[in-house]
DNA sequence: TTCATATTCAACCAAACGGTTGATGATCTA
DNA sequence: TAGATCATCAACCGTTTGGTTGAATATGAA
């Protein structure tokens, strides 16, 4: 759906969600804590959270009083694959990316 | 550079553009041809063109009165990298990805 | 119950966005 | 030279964005 990518595009536009994202790659966190490290309210960072999650990046479950949040990688998958489509940079970089990761995961010091 | 991930997601926020960015997947275009399959003005589209520039997704050169617009796709490569850092491989750390671009930033063999 | 914590809501604000129209400056062509 | 074409500029407009503050709601703890 074109809306999707939309929405997915321009929530990663906004470098305090793409931060926010990065941050949720470790694990769940609740709202006041991804607040923490901004200098802005708490309010604005639970509007950021509001886009991101209609955006589909992440998802909110509220346990108690606090509500967690929860990466949804899956929801760049369409917006990686438009990327693809243009081609060209793809093959030397992701291929990078790949013998990175490969070292990464098969080194016994990380 | 945190502002080009910004200017490149942001652009490709909007449905106008990322169709534009198709259509020049094809060949190279002058700005009247870009305009004509929309219902919006020549200026409209001229505003588009120069966000998509501003993103490094586009270069245009004037030849005679015609300005010519060119797909840049290896604009989309640092954006393509950070998001395939969420899509692909979830369980990766944030330090272990953050490294893996600081390099790829710095390396100039990459 | 009472107080503290977690989160959102509501109202507001300045700036940016996406569009319009009309004028303007180049450049090609008859 | 005169007229047509290509593209941008300038001014304007309504909506959205990204932030604020203060009040409200819901839950947990004493």
């Amino acid at each position: 759906m074109k809306q999707d990518l939309d929405r997915v595009f321009a929530a990663l536009g906004d470098p305090t969600r793409r931060t926010i994202l990065a941050m949720l790659l470790e694990d769940d966190m609740a709202v006041t804590d991804v607040a923490a490290p901004f200098q802005m309210s708490l309010a604005a960072i639970s509007k950021h959270l509001v886009i991101l999650s209609r955006a589909g990046l992440i998802s909110q479950e509220k346990r108690g009083r606090v509500k967690w949040c929860k990466l949804e990688p899956l929801a760049m998958k369409d917006a990686s694959i438009w990327m693809e489509g243009f081609g060209q940079f793809e093959a030397v970089n992701l291929d990078a990316f790949e013998r990175f990761l490969h070292t990464e995961l098969t080194d016994p010091e990380v």
